[in-house]
Parts: structure tokens; C-alpha cells; sequence
DNA sequence: CATACAGTTGTTACCGGTAACAATTTATAT
DNA sequence: ATATAAATTGTTACCGGTAACAACTGTATG
């Protein structure tokens, strides 16, 4: 009985179907008991029958609520975000939202455009995992006027709400650790240059500097990925021999390049000590066990989503900053 | 200039500035030349001063085109998935379409409830991760007449047009190649059941009972894991120290259980020789480079999301599967 | 100079829900 | 029985874009 121009069932055709009118199949749809008892099983029979699926359309236009989040990433093949983004969605499920996800590749502007898109779709809010916008981007936010909460970063001012880890600090306390076990040429790897990964590097050369050692730090514009690390590694003994430490921006570099020693008959931790960053499952299976900073990646989401919640239902902002606790993994990569 | 009140300026609130009907300020959004040549500047600037931001919402209602497309996967911490997704990103981008995105950890209800969220913000096209589908969704999806397209799998029947790979025969492939390398005790190492675990298991038995070998695979419910790895091939080995193969259901499983090998003295591939499943980069890093059936995840996302746009634009489904390949790397952990 | 026509702007109606209110029926109290 | 309240259903209007059409301008053409 499909004809091809048999657009979708409304509320109309519904109401059509039973003989009443589409106000109270909108009753009965929202809450049963607002209908007499007689008509419910008629009307759930007729919305069963025609396959109805409701249309959030109508009503975000009306009043605005759309029950989506935006969130944005800066990429969805970092496992760091994956976790980050499923901690949002555990905690926003139950709330009956849902999640508009989009990336957008470490690019300013294109983070302006995402924010843009999503706003256009009505978003009730949006999770940014940025703490530095561009002025258009401020603007948009300010006028939209859907709460706004940043994520990653516990030290920059927010726009409204962050909650994040102190890098830099997390960042001097491994550096730190790597020090105190003896290490004098540590360098710091690093792939693409954001905000964060320029805390971690001001983290860990404030710890060189104050334990009078030479920071030094090999960079790439690629993205980082385990081939990548074992390059940076290469660069690393090549350019300065005595390397004998590597504290990695991310777990993808660290592994990549402990590899690459083991392929190059260099010791790990004997030769070089090599540390990591935000203590993925890996770390923990792998051999000799990484050293990294574990971060608090999921709750990271989860806290993000129970505060817009809290938000959208009217709370005021408790806390304009929450920092969340982060701790160093001593694995067995780093030696005695 | 902030009252509380204010909420986000529309066409009309532009329109009104500059003295115009919001038609006029319309036709400017979507195509200047429309419009009066000193209107342009006019409105530019208007649009500009109050932060206009576009909304679907009325669009999507009268004409139900969201400009957004679907994509439900099990699973956003799996690296399968999120490789899919980046294809599908990269190629629906340029065309303006916005993805939103939803997964249902591998339940078949949840993917129900996931589908009709989605449907119920005018999604104009779907992208599943699956190929088993419960009644209700067969019926919604029928009813909501949008265009659908299944990835993962090219061998069950599409419910109108699927893209993948023949998990059977790849699995297959791996495991004669394993016997071909003169291996009697190959165990299959599966996590959650899924249909396309299945496939590969049917596969791997085929191979096994051609060459009259006996067949056995390990299982658990939980989700696969290094951690989960490194366990399944401790149960293998106790409950068969014959063992002398592992066809790990995917790389993760099969990375753990090298390095528990590595842990317990087990050389590998003298003693066990082990093979993964999908190719991520990490295989080819570590030591010993792991075997693993390479799967086009990107290209397969990239197809659907190009396929997807020929439909919406009208072409009809010239190929109702399309069969990507895969192939075998040998890698280091098979031995001769 | 009338007619045609392109260029520009305005008017109207519609999409499909639901809030707000009105109308009607039924139940309860006095 | 009558008034009053409660339960149930109906009516109207609205959200903010845009398609379709109308209206009006100015210019070109025969």
C-alpha cells in the first residue's frame, strides 16, 4: 500500500484515523493518563499502525528546545576524545538529549564554522573542547545564548564554565619524576602544536630550568600517530646523542617511539626513559608498561554533561572552573 | 546592551533594521545578487552588528531537507568506527552536510530508539553499522522513506544498499594462510558476539575443517580489550596446551594477547603464531609486526557518505552492494 | 507612446507540533 | 436538583524561514 508520494504520518494523520483532532494524539503521545482510558488503546494502535515517528521540528521552532548538544572536537580518531565523548553521552542519555557531534581538525576557523551549524540546528548547548575562540566565535556564543562549557583545560579564563586538567602542571610533575630518576637530556615530542600541547611544553621546561637542565623540544605540523613518534625519536638521538629521557605529548608518540629504540637496540628505561601522556589502556598491557599522566578522560565528559544539565535546568554556575585530578603512572619506562 | 530577555535576532529582526521584509534580507542570505546592489551592504551590515545566526528549524518543517545525515555505529570508542566516521566526514564536508552522529553499544534496541531520535530530527538519509535490524525499524524506516545505507558487511541481503567486506572470506583467507604456515591448533579469539563476529568465525571454521583441523573458539561477553586479550589466550592455553595459533576477532584482542605471550615466555611466532583483525596503524609498529586482515574502514565511510549524496541527489542505487576488499598482512607474527 | 520585459521588493500561506484558552461532558457536593 | 469542580476534548495562534505569486519600477522595442 506504499505510494511513492506517501510523504511520512503527522499528528494529523493520526488524529484522522481515530476521529479526534491532533491535539489530543499530542496529549496522549506526551502523557497517556491526560486522555480517557477508552481512546488509548485506539490511538496507540493507530500511531502503531501508520508508524508514526514524531517530528522535533514544530516544537523547536516554537519554543526553541531541541534537546540536542553540540559538542565539538577537535578530531574523532583521538582516542583521547572518543572517551571524552562517551562519558558525555553515558551522562546525557538518560536526560533523553542528544548529542550533535562535529570536528573540526584543530582549525580555528573551522571550529567557527562548526559552532555556526550547530547553532543553526537549535542546540540547547554546546561542549567545546577549546579554551581559545575567535572573535566571531565569542560573538555567536554571546548572542545565541546557550550555555557554553569548555573542556581540557582548567587554566585559561573560560567563557563561561570549564573543566579540565592543569597541563602545564601535570605536564612539570612528570618532568619532574623523570629528573629525579637521574635523567639530564630529556626532550620533549611534540606533534601538532595546540594550546594544550604549548602548556605541557612550558610544564615541562619550567622543571628543566629550574633543575638547571636544557629543554629542548622536536615538534611536527602531522599529526601525531605511532610512525610519527618513531621519526621524532630518530630526529631526537641524531640531533643530541646523550638524549637519554623522551617525555611524549601523547601516548601515540611515546609507544611509537619506545618501539623504535627497541627496533634500534636502545635500552628502555636502561638508555632512554620514555614517558607519556593520558594513560590509555595500552600503557598498561604493553612491555616494558609506559610511564604517562593519567588523565581523567571520561569523567572529563561525564562532569561536562552533568553540568550543562544542571544548567539547562536553570542552575546558576557553581564553580566557573573545575579542575580535575590527574596522576602520574610510573609504568617501567622510566628506570630506577 | 544585554537585557536578559533577548533572545537570538531572526530575519525579521534584521530585516526591520534595515527597513526591508524579511523575504528581502532572505533572498540575500542565499544569494546576494538577488538583491538590489545597495541593499547588499545594507544587510551585510546588519546581519553582522546583531550576530545573526540561521536557523533550520522552519526550513526543516516546510520542507523537511535538514541537511543532515544519520550515522549510528556500536561503538565511538572503537577505532573501527571512528576511521569510518572520518570518511564519511571527509566526504560528506564539502557538500555541506552535517553529520550527527549516535551509537547503541551493539544493542539492537538501542539502535531502534537511536534510529527514531534521529528520524525525529528529519535526518534526510541514514548510515548503519548494521545489517540484522529488529521488525520496528524495518517499519520505521519504510515509513520515513529516507534513503538508507548499511556498511560493514557485503554479504546478507541490504535493506535497500549496503558497502563492505566479505568477513567470511577474509577470515578465511587469514586462517588457511595461518595453516598453510603449518599451524594444527589455531583458536579464535572472539569479544562480543556480534553478527559480524560470526561471519568470521563461520570463516575461520570453514578453513579448519577443510584441513581437518579442529575448530575452537574462546568468547566473552564483555568488550574486546588488550586486558581482554591477555586473558582469552591464558584460558586458550590452559584449556589447550597444543595451542599453537590465535585468530584474534580484531587487533585489539590480538595485541593483548601477544605481549601476555611476551609476559609468559611464549615466543611468538615460534611457539604461537598470532593474526589480528583490520590493520590499524599500530601493527605496523610494534614488534613483532603483527598480521592482521587490512579492511578499508576510511574508503568504506567515504563510499557510503558518496553514495548517500548521489542518492539524496536523486540517482538511482546502480549497485545494491558494493564489495570493498581487504587484504592480508603477513607482518612478523606468523613465522615461516 | 504603448507594450513587453527584466529587475526588484512585497504579500500570503504553509510546514507540524504544542501552549493557552474555551467548550463540553461527567462527577461530586450540597 | 443545582451548583461547582474535575476531566476531557476542541480551537486558535504561533514559532521563522521560504515557495509562489503579485506588484511595482524602469528600460528597451516596435
Amino acid at each position: 500500500m506504499t505510494t511513492k508520494k506517501n510523504k511520512r504520518p503527522t499528528l494529523q494523520h493520526v488524529a484522522d484515523k481515530v476521529g479526534v483532532t491532533k491535539m489530543t494524539v499530542s496529549r496522549y503521545l506526551r502523557d497517556p493518563k491526560q486522555v480517557s482510558e477508552q481512546l488509548r488503546s485506539v490511538i496507540e494502535s493507530a500511531v502503531e499502525e501508520l508508524g508514526y515517528i514524531p517530528n522535533r521540528a514544530p516544537d523547536i521552532l516554537s519554543n526553541a528546545k531541541s534537546h540536542a548538544i553540540g559538542v565539538l572536537v577537535p578530531s574523532l580518531t583521538n582516542q583521547v576524545f572518543a572517551e571524552v565523548i562517551r562519558g558525555i553521552e553515558t551522562e546525557l542519555e538518560p536526560s533523553g538529549y542528544q548529542t550533535m557531534l562535529a570536528h573540526y581538525g584543530y582549525s580555528p576557523l573551522a571550529e567557527e564554522s562548526r559552532i555556526a551549524t550547530l547553532l543553526s540546528y537549535n542546540v540547547d548547548g554546546l561542549i567545546l573542547s577549546e579554551s581559545v575562540h575567535t572573535e566571531r566565535v565569542r560573538k555567536m556564543l554571546s548572542v545565541a545564548g546557550v550555555p557554553v562549557i569548555e573542556i581540557m583545560d582548567s587554566v585559561l579564563p573560560p567563557l563561561e564554565q570549564a573543566i579540565g586538567i592543569n597541563n602545564e602542571a601535570a605536564a612539570r610533575d612528570m618532568t619532574e619524576l623523570m629528573i629525579s630518576k637521574g635523567r639530564k637530556h630529556i626532550v620533549y615530542l611534540a606533534a601538532r602544536m595546540d594550546e594544550r600541547t604549548q602548556q605541557k611544553i612550558r610544564g615541562y621546561e619550567a622543571a628543566m630550568l629550574r633543575a638547571n637542565l636544557q629543554p629542548k623540544s622536536l615538534q611536527t605540523v602531522d599529526a601525531s600517530s605511532f610512525t610519527m613518534g618513531a621519526k621524532l625519536l630518530l630526529d631526537a638521538i641524531r640531533e643530541n646523542p646523550q638524549t637519554d629521557g623522551l617525555f611524549c605529548t601523547n601516548d601515540d608518540l611515546a609507544i611509537g617511539a619506545l618501539y623504535e629504540c627497541q627496533r634500534q637496540g636502545i635500552a628502555v628505561p636502561e638508555q632512554i626513559s620514555i614517558a607519556g601522556f593520558h594513560g590509555h589502556d595500552i600503557t598498561k598491557a604493553m612491555i616494558p608498561r609506559l610511564a604517562t599522566v593519567v588523565t581523567p578522560r571520561e569523567e572529563m565528559g561525564r562532569q561536562a554533561a552533568a553540568q550543562m544539565m544542571a544548567r539547562l535546568n536553570g542552575a546558576p554556575i557553581e564553580q566557573k572552573i573545575i579542575e580535575l585530578p590527574y596522576y602520574l603512572e610510573v609504568g617501567q619506562s622510566l628506570g630506577g
